[in-house]
DNA sequence: CATCCGATGGTAATCGTTTGCCATTGACGA
DNA sequence: TCGTCAATGGCAAACGATTACCATCGGATG
C-alpha cells in the first residue's frame, strides 16, 4: 500500500541506507544531488516513515500512556486537554485508559503499556495501591502523577495543596458566621477523601469546633450521593447551616436536593463544593468552590514528563499548584451580583 | 530490560520458533514436554511479548485512532467511554487525538496515526470537509464515524436521528402553546449547525408558524454564547417565550443569564436543549433536553469497528439511534416534580 | 535391511527502519 | 606514478517477533 524506504531508494537509485540518511536527523553525510533526488522520489511517492518500525529499531515509540480513572468524571477532562495539546506539538501520541478506580485494570493496564513500549507514564490520580508504581520507578520508567502522590513512592508529581484548599473553603463559611457545618466526602478506601476529611477536621479544630461524626457523610463522589447526604441530615433532623463537600458533583446534588424540599440557597443553608468544573458557574445559584488549575495540571505534568524522556533522569521534583477559593454566590457572601468567572 | 523471545528460546534450550510457537496461537506443533519446558521459562523470566515487533510483523497493532473535537466538551466524554470500554476488552487501545474542529489538525492526525500503522479509526463528528474521509474509503481503512456523517461519503457510522429530536423538542414547546421560539444554533461552518437550525424551521412551519430570522442566535456551542443571545434579545426587546437551544450549553448559558435578569423560569421563559449532558439534570430547573445515548453510540461504534477488523468489509452500514425527549422542568410540562432521571 | 512417513523442532527470511563499518572515487601532494 | 585522504554511499547487522520450509529421527512396512 503505501511506500516503504526501499521504494524510494528504488525510485531514487540509491541505497536504502542513503535515504534514511536524507530522511531522519539531518545526518549531512550525503552530497546535494542526491538528496535532492531522493527528496524527489520521497515526494513523489508520498513516503512516510513508518513509526511503528522506527519504534522497533530506535527503542522509541514517541506514545506515552495516559492512566485516568473515568473520563466521564468532568474533572479529567481539562486535564486531559492539557496533556494532550502539550504532548501533541511534542509529537507525542496519547493512550487513554480508564480504570474506573480498580487496581486490577490499573496493573494490566500497566503490563500492556509495557508491551506496547511507551516511553512514560502519566497518571492522573493513582490508586492507593504503591507497588506497582515502585517497580516503575525502578525500572527507571520515566512517570509523572498528577493530583495525588501516595507517600512512600519517590516519584514526579504535579499536585495542588488541597489541605490549603480545604481549609480556605471552611474558614470562609466560619467568617461567614457558620458553626454548624455538614462534610460530604468519599468512601473511606480513597485517600483523598480521607485526607480531605481530616482538613476539614483540622480547619474546625483551629476555630475552635468540635468535630461532630453526626455532620459527615459518604457521598460516593457524585451528585446522588450529595442528595443522599441532605436527605439523611434532614430525615434525622441534624441541625446545619452550611455543607462542605469534597467535590463539586456532590454539591450540585446536594443544592439540587435541597431545592427539591423547599430550602433557600443561600438562605437556608450555605454550599461551598471543590474542583470549578465547568458547570459550578452555571449552577443557580453558582457555587462557591476550591478551583484547581486542571488544564495547567495536564500541561505541566506532561511537560516534565517531556524533560524526563529528553535525558534529565534527574531526582523526582514535586510541583505543588495553589488552589484559589472562587467566591460565587452559593455562600451569600457577595451581596450583589459580580462577574462570576466561567473558567475552563 | 525485559526479556525477548530469545532470553526464552536461551532458558529453555529451543530455537526462538518454538517459544513463539508455544506463546502464540495453540499451534499444537510441539510436544508437551518442550511446550511445558517454554511455559516453565516465559514464566521465570515473565516474558511478555513485544507488540511494537509483532505490529511490524504482522500489519496489525490492535490500535486505534479516536479522533475528537474537544475531549473537555461533556458531549464527549460518555462517548469516549463507551468506546474505551469496548476496545479494552477487545484488546485494542485507543490513541486519543483533539482537533479543535480545526480541519489541519484533522489532517496531520489521520496523517500521524496511519503512520503509527492503527488499524482503524472512530471519528466523533467529523469536519464538514470530507475529502479525506474519502482517501481513508478508497484504501479501505476500516473507519466508523459517530453523530455526523456528512453526504456524500459511504462510510459506516452510529448516528441519531436529530431530526426528530429536535422537532419533538420544538413540538413540545408549541404544544404547551409557545408561539415565540427562539433557536440559538451555532456558527453556519459547522453543518451540524446548520441542520439543526433547518430543522427548528421545518418544525414550527409544520405547525403553520412563520419563521422570523431576529429569533435566531449563533450562541458557538458555549455557555457565554446562550448568555449573549439572551442579552441580545432583551436588548433588542424582541418577544419570545421559549428557548430552543442547540446544545444544553448554550440551553444552560441562556437559564444562568435569565436567572440574573430577573426571569422566572419556566414561568417567564420556558427552555429546552439538547444532549441531555450529565448537568442538565441537576440545574434549576431541571432542563428539558433531547438525549442522545452517548455511552451506546460509542459502544456501538466500536462495536461496528471490531467487525470490521476482523474481517467482513462488507458494504458500509449506519445505525440510526433514537433520541429521547426528557420532559423535566424548565417548560412547566411537569406540574408536580416528578422522578427526573440522572442518566450517565 | 532399506524405505517411507508423521511428528517435532530448527534455519532463515521477513516486516521497515537505523547505523557502524567498509568500499569506492577523485583530488592532491610527494 | 603512487599513496593518502576526505567525501560519499552501500552492505549488512541489528530491533523482536512470525512462519514457510527443511532436517532429523524413530518407528512401521515391505
Amino acid at each position: 500500500m503505501t511506500a516503504t524506504i526501499r521504494d524510494v531508494a528504488e525510485a531514487a537509485g540509491v541505497s536504502v541506507a542513503t535515504v534514511s540518511r536524507v530522511v531522519s536527523r539531518s545526518e549531512h553525510r550525503v552530497s546535494a544531488a542526491t538528496r535532492s533526488r531522493v527528496l524527489a522520489a520521497v515526494a513523489r511517492l508520498r513516503y512516510q516513515p513508518n513509526l511503528v518500525a522506527q519504534g522497533l529499531k530506535n527503542r522509541v515509540t514517541h506514545t506515552v500512556g495516559l492512566i485516568v480513572p473515568d473520563i466521564s468524571n468532568p474533572f479529567f477532562p481539562a486535564i486531559v486537554r492539557g496533556i494532550e495539546d502539550v504532548a501533541n506539538q511534542a509529537g507525542l501520541a496519547v493512550l487513554l485508559c480508564n480504570t474506573y478506580e480498580d487496581l486490577s485494570k490499573e496493573r494490566s493496564y500497566l503490563a500492556l503499556l509495557r508491551k506496547r513500549m511507551v516511553d512514560g507514564f502519566i497518571f492522573a490520580t493513582v490508586g492507593a495501591n504503591t507497588e506497582h508504581l515502585r517497580m516503575l520507578r525502578r525500572q527507571r520508567m520515566p512517570a509523572v502523577l498528577i493530583a495525588r502522590a501516595p507517600g512512600g513512592v519517590d516519584m514526579d508529581a504535579v499536585l495542588v495543596d488541597n489541605r490549603r484548599g480545604e481549609r480556605e473553603a471552611v474558614e470562609h463559611l466560619l467568617r461567614l458566621g457558620h458553626r454548624r457545618i455538614a462534610f460530604i466526602g468519599g468512601p473511606a478506601i480513597l485517600p483523598v477523601a480521607g485526607e480531605r476529611l481530616a482538613d476539614y477536621r483540622d480547619a474546625l479544630g483551629a476555630a475552635g469546633i468540635r468535630f461532630d461524626p453526626a455532620l459527615v457523610f459518604d457521598g460516593g463522589f457524585r451528585p446522588e450521593g450529595g442528595a443522599a447526604a441532605v436527605e439523611a441530615l434532614l430525615r434525622r433532623r441534624v441541625k446545619f447551616t452550611a455543607i462542605v463537600a469534597a467535590n463539586d458533583l456532590m454539591a450540585i446534588g446536594a443544592m439540587e436536593d435541597l431545592h427539591r424540599r423547599g430550602r433557600r440557597l443561600p438562605g437556608d443553608v450555605a454550599v461551598v463544593g471543590f474542583d470549578d468544573i465547568t458547570f459550578a458557574s452555571l449552577v443557580e445559584p453558582p457555587l462557591t468552590t476550591v478551583a484547581q488549575p486542571k488544564y495547567q495540571m495536564g500541561r505541566l505534568a506532561m511537560e516534565r514528563l517531556l524533560e524526563l524522556l529528553n535525558g534529565g533522569t534527574s531526582r523526582s521534583r514535586r510541583l505543588v499548584l495553589e488552589p484559589r477559593l472562587v467566591v460565587r454566590e452559593s455562600c451569600g457572601a457577595t451581596l450583589k451580583r459580580t462577574e462570576s468567572k466561567r473558567s475552563n
